[in-house]
DNA sequence: GACCAGTGGTTCGTACAGTGAACCACACAA
DNA sequence: TTGTGTGGTTCACTGTACGAACCACTGGTC
C-alpha cells in the first residue's frame, strides 16, 4: 500500500490523551522514522489542519480538521447522540462510571463514557482503549462477535491451552446469560458488568459497561447495574438500527 | 510535502454530511486522481480505520477511527464539552437555531449546533461551513481575527472596491458593537446575530450566533438573543482559557 | 444473445516523489 | 568552551507511487 501515507497516519496514533503534544524528534523517536521524514508529514498533515503546532512552542497535536471529521462520521453513523444519553441514564441510575467501546480491530475504543461522581470510583479518564479477555466490555463483545473475530482474538489474546479453555467456558457463560461480568484483581481491582451492542447484523460491535470498586458490588446493586446495562444496550442497538440477539 | 500524503487527506475530505458514502469510481472523478490511485490509497486509510467500507456495498465511508482522534483533541483543546451546553442554553433562551463555527483557514466550519424545534426555523442540518463575507458568523469572526487573516479574506472574498469598503464599514461597526448582524436576502432569508469567541490570545477562532427567519425577529427576541449570545461567547471564550476582549 | 456503459479491481514499467545522511542554528547545562 | 538536545534544511539516490492497459462482473437496451 502506500508507504508514506501509512507513515502519516502512523503519526496520527502517536497522539493520545496521555500524550497529546509531541515534538519533532520524540516523534522520530517514537516512529523510527527519520526527523527529516517526520517534519515532512507533519508539515502535511498540518496543511490539512489535522494536526497544528502549539502557539508558542514547537509541539505538534492533533488539530480541529479531526472534528469536523468526527461530525460527518457521527451525522453517517450516529453513535455518540445516541450513546451519550444512554450512558447519562445509567450514571443516574447506579451511580457508578459508565462507558461504551467500540472493537476497533484489536481491542475496545473508548467511545463515551459518563464518570461517577464519587470521590473513590472507577476512572476512565486517559483510558483509550481496554483488552478484550480481561474486562467485562471485551469478554461481552468477544461473545457475540462474527466467528472470524473471536477465533482471531482467542488465538493471539489466550497465552496457552488453560488460558483458551478458561476465556471460552467465559465466553459460553456470557453467550448464554446475555451479559458478561469481570473482577479485575490487583492495585486497579475493578468489578465491571457489561453487555453487548449491536448493529447492522447479528454479531457485536461494542459493548456497553458499569465499572464498579469490589467492595461497593452488592445484590441490590448487581440487579440495577444489569437492568440499566440490558435496557441500555438494546436501545443503542435499537437506535442504530439492529436487534438485540439475545432473548431470555 | 507529501504528494501521497495530499492525496489521501483530500479523499477524506470529500466525505461530507451530504455525500457521506462514495464509490472508487467516483472519487477518482471528484480528485482528478487516477482508479488505481485512489484505489491504493483508500486501502490505506482503510487500513488505519480512517475510512471503511459498508458492508453489502463497495462504497466507502468515514471509518471510526475519526471518532478516536476526535476524543483525543477533544481531551486536549476542549470544545464540543464546552460549547455544546451554551447552546443548549440558549436556545432554551431564545427558541432559535444556535450554532458555533471555528475558522479552519478558508471559512467557518460548523462544530456544533442546537436546532430551534419550530416547524418554521432556519436549519443548520446539512451544512458544513458558513462564508466569511455573507453571514453573521463570519462577519464576528472576521472583525476580531489577526490582521493577517482578516486582510487575506479582505483581498479574496470582495470582488470590487465597492464590496470591499461596504465589507470593510461592517468590520467596523462590528468591532465597534462587539457582535455582528447580518440579514441574507433572498429564498434562503435569514437573520443571524453573532459574537467572536476567542482563545489563547487577542484573536478570535470562532463565532457564537443565533439564526432566525426573518419575519420573528421583534425587539424583544433581539434583546434576548444579543443577551445570549454576548454572555454565551464570554462563558465559552473564558471556559478555554482567554479574555474576552472588547469591553463595554 | 450481443453490445455497451458503468462498476470495482489488478499489473508492471518507469519516473518522480520520498528518504535520510549530513549539516545548520539555537538553547541550555556543566 | 564543550556537549547534548531541540527544530529544521539540502540534495543525491533509489524505492515507491503512478497510471495506462487490462480484467471480471452487472445491468440495461436492442
Amino acid at each position: 500500500m502506500a508507504l508514506a501515507v501509512q507513515r502519516a497516519l502512523a503519526l496520527l496514533r502517536l497522539f493520545t490523551q496521555s500524550r497529546p503534544e509531541i515534538g519533532l524528534s520524540e516523534a522520530a523517536r517514537l516512529t523510527g522514522e527519520s526527523k527529516a521524514t517526520v517534519y515532512r508529514l507533519f508539515g502535511t498533515l498540518c496543511e490539512s489542519g489535522l494536526v497544528e503546532q502549539v502557539e508558542g512552542t514547537k509541539t505538534y497535536r492533533l488539530g480541529p480538521a479531526v472534528l469536523d471529521l468526527a461530525r460527518v462520521r457521527e451525522a453517517t453513523v450516529p453513535l455518540l447522540s445516541v450513546v451519550q444519553p444512554v450512558l447519562d441514564d445509567l450514571l443516574e441510575l447506579t451511580g457508578e462510571t459508565c462507558h461504551f467501546t467500540q472493537f476497533n480491530g484489536q481491542a475496545m475504543a473508548v467511545v463515551a463514557t459518563a464518570e461517577s461522581r464519587k470521590v473513590h470510583r472507577i476512572t476512565m479518564q486517559g483510558i483509550n482503549t481496554l483488552p478484550l479477555d480481561t474486562t467485562a466490555a471485551g469478554v461481552a463483545f468477544l461473545a457475540f462477535a462474527s466467528p472470524a473475530v473471536s477465533a482471531s482474538v482467542l488465538q493471539e489474546a489466550a497465552r496457552d491451552a488453560k488460558e483458551k479453555a478458561e476465556l471460552e467456558a467465559r465466553l459460553e457463560l456470557t453467550r448464554a446469560r446475555g451479559y458478561s461480568e469481570y473482577e479485575f484483581l490487583g492495585d486497579d481491582e475493578a468489578f465491571g458488568v457489561a453487555a453487548p451492542v449491536f448493529r447492522g447484523g447479528s454479531f457485536a460491535f461494542g459493548s456497553l459497561a458499569v465499572v464498579v470498586p469490589p467492595h461497593r458490588m452488592q445484590p441490590a446493586l448487581f440487579q440495577k447495574i444489569l437492568q440499566g446495562i440490558l435496557a441500555g444496550s438494546k436501545t443503542i442497538s435499537m437506535k442504530i438500527g439492529s436487534q438485540l440477539r439475545v432473548e431470555h
